[in-house]
DNA sequence: GACATAAGAGACGCAACGTCTCTTAGAAGC
DNA sequence: GCTTCTAAGAGACGTTGCGTCTCTTATGTC
């Protein structure tokens, strides 16, 4: 019998994990479940990763990369606004909202850090639009700055169902164009 | 042997929730534990509520109020809204995040209505400030008169710890009456 | 070819779930 | 005041999944 290792046995191990999460989702999954579906022991598991939350973020991450590696630049404050958040949303739907919670609920320390993420690409958009004169100053609040994505993360974790077109759009023309012009 | 019954019993079974709430977090919390503290049965409590989410969140409205009970009504637009976020503030503090946390990936459908009831707290005090001429129009978009309290949420959900003063008072100046002024 | 390491498999004890059964207190009806 | 019915109090029960542990054996290293 054939036995997997090192980086092609924990990618093995994280599709499964993610597989499991997409068919079950985070309350349904089971060490056991995951560890059967990637035909191998509980063992194998927690000598990776300690628990349940652990092993989810970790399938998170292999899964979809950093929402940071590139801000959008199309040239226009708004769109640049609308992309970055359509692109949160995209992530958020394809995770699911019981994912998040359940991670939330059962690690408690675990994630300010996926959090925070959004904070200096905002930035980088609004220097670009001051530096093209569509704002007066690029020197925000940095609670101005955070509002969108925060108002967006908020409205995903506490209203289940896909959001509307209309809430990105809302969230941009209501809220932060007046704050920033 | 004396047995409680009706109202009394059912008091003495949410008081017994609450203070093991209190006691052990939400996720340690076993139906088991609250049913001794009780000094009753478990089936007391399956009797009444079908399952921990239902309990915990019965025991949290048998001690908290409504807070939209009486809207603060100070004279000025930013006190009124400082005071309302910081009743929520209060509130929230004396649950605490896990609660919240553990409710949210519990009970899928349970909540949406604990979540909405700050819209026509927000409205009415908008509308009194208009009347007052504080500001030119009550008739604001709906996304303008949650923002503070969502982003308040937003905050107390993935920051643990007790906020800050600044936080709120950042919210409201910087984010929400430059939005109505 | 010998050896160390970790994979694969599953047994184990534990905790809590939610259901069930049983006895008996206390309220309601006659 | 006696009967009757409902629900309280108590705990046994089977089930599930946790996280630990032990054991054999495949595979990479020296």
């Amino acid at each position: 019998m054939e036995r997997r290792r090192g980086a092609e046995l924990e990618a093995g191990l994280l599709d499964a994990a993610w597989d499991e999460l997409m068919e079950s989702g985070y309350s349904a999954l089971t060490m056991e479940a995951v560890a059967a579906r990637a035909k191998t022991g509980k063992q194998v598991l927690y000598r990776r990763w300690k628990n349940r939350a652990e092993l989810v973020l970790a399938a998170m991450r292999h899964r979809t990369g950093s929402i940071t590696d590139d801000v959008p630049d199309t040239g226009s404050l708004r769109s640049d606004v609308l992309a970055v958040l359509q692109r949160m949303a995209d992530r958020f739907e394809s995770i699911g909202p019981d994912v998040i919670h359940g991670l939330l609920a059962e690690a408690p320390d675990l994630d300010p850090e996926v959090f925070t993420r959004m904070s200096p690409v905002m930035a980088t958009i609004v220097r670009r639009a001051a530096a093209r004169g569509e704002i007066p100053t690029a020197d925000l609040p940095a609670r101005v700055l955070t509002a969108p994505a925060n108002l967006l993360r908020h409205e995903m974790l506490l209203t289940r169902g896909p959001l509307s077109e209309e809430t990105l759009t809302s969230l941009v023309d209501d809220v932060f164009l007046p704050l920033v012009t």
